[in-house]
DNA sequence: TGGATTATCGTCAGAATGACGAGAAAAAAG
DNA sequence: CTTTTTTCTCGTCATTCTGACGATAATCCA
């Protein structure tokens, strides 16, 4: 029996919160096709590497992190005949939420890497698209699961928090009515008794993450169609 | 540059209601390997295909069905270098949600095709954990959005979709408080103005599926983590 | 004709939500 | 040092949603 011969790649949709506004970590291509265009982070899977873990490899590669820290999902695979131009290449794109970080180094086969805010962006390949897939993934997931909190350090405050879902979701909510949620809902986060210091303003509790999976009942966007 | 060679399948997790429970699709092997064990549905990616594309094919050559009945996602992509013997495979896996059909036909490659209801099952390669994963995302589904009705005929009674839910999580529903929640959410079902006929007890009204995407507010498990 | 069965509507208490007032505790300004 | 500003935290209240369950309607079946 013979059958078609693919390459595989992983692509990564880096999503942070900086300056209150939703980023995503882009590199400049350094190698044909698409020479200089910027894209989504991501490689081939060697030879003999599971999906998953080719994913943490990029994304350590990329970042410099390798910890337990942030959050990283399989997003989806997209394999168009034509999506790239050297040949039969499905890419596998993973979802990655971590706190703010310092600017990453650029890997090998990348000219530059950089924090972008999400927006029009215009990237090689079907990267628009993969990262407009991710985007929305990561939207609705912090409807249903305590994972805002991979876009914190290991100790933040609820206005912390409260600040995530209003950069991903581009929508204010009320502080109050946040606050009661957020510390009423069951494991999504707890106290360490520790309080911040120096800033304007009363001081706050600082909450770790909590242990729940899932949040019950749910945190709702306003308008999830638009 | 040199890389890795890959096969690339897709495998179906097609699921329906019958009887009361919650059924798969599944086949006989025909071939090597794993000969005469049960299997997801699928096959190679052709030379020219997209895996939506791809995920149709086999979809139709499995039920013989090809129209727009039903729902189809793609669930997720599997790669473990050794979950093929052949050498390195990767599956992209489909979930499809289907009324409930007649018994299939055997597709090439398979020596038989047979609806049976979840469970223990003892399937090929790593076909165990990707229907746990399609059952868990249907369960998932049902709570945010309409796609209950994908098990259904074009024309189904509040008491039908309640039994879909039913069999999908395994839990019993109030019938009263369903069939408000069904109504009243918008964009959920719709009324044909058309009743059931012949049918012990009263008369049910038809409703055909409305043109909602995500229900608002969902209609959750009672425990969702177990 | 009467009972069994299923669909549909209604009621009521408790939980969750949205809108907003108000006090507490700090830094910043005068 | 006092006042103002800022932000956190707690509380109130009306509205909506949910779960539990009673009651009636409309058919089939014996």
């Amino acid at each position: 029996m013979s059958y078609p011969v693919f390459a595989v790649t992983v692509d990564l949709v880096v999503l942070t919160v900086r300056d209150g506004e939703l980023n995503v970590l882009l590199v400049q291509r350094g190698i044909e096709p698409h020479l200089g265009r910027w894209a989504l982070p991501g490689g081939f899977v060697l030879a003999d590497e599971d999906l998953d873990a080719a994913a943490k490899r990029e994304l350590a590669e990329e970042t410099g992190l390798d910890g337990p820290a942030g959050h990283l999902e399989q997003l989806g695979s997209y394999g168009a005949p034509d999506r790239d131009p050297r040949g039969r290449v499905v890419t596998v794109a993973y979802l990655a939420l971590l706190p703010d970080l310092p600017t990453p180094t650029a890997g090998t086969d990348a000219a530059a890497a950089a924090w972008t805010p999400i927006g029009k962006l215009g990237l090689a390949f079907d990267h628009d698209r993969i990262l407009a897939d991710g985007i929305e993934r990561a939207r609705s997931k912090l409807e249903y699961t305590p994972l805002a909190a991979a876009f914190c350090p290991p100790e933040f405050t609820i206005a912390a928090l409260r600040q995530v879902y209003e950069a991903v979701w581009g929508e204010e909510l009320d502080p109050r009515n946040f606050h009661r949620k957020a510390t009423s809902t069951p494991g999504f986060v707890e106290s360490t008794g520790h309080s911040t210091e120096g800033e304007p303003g009363r001081p706050a509790r600082l909450y770790r993450r909590g242990d729940a999976v899932l949040l019950n009942p749910p945190i709702l966007r306003r308008k999830p169609n638009g």
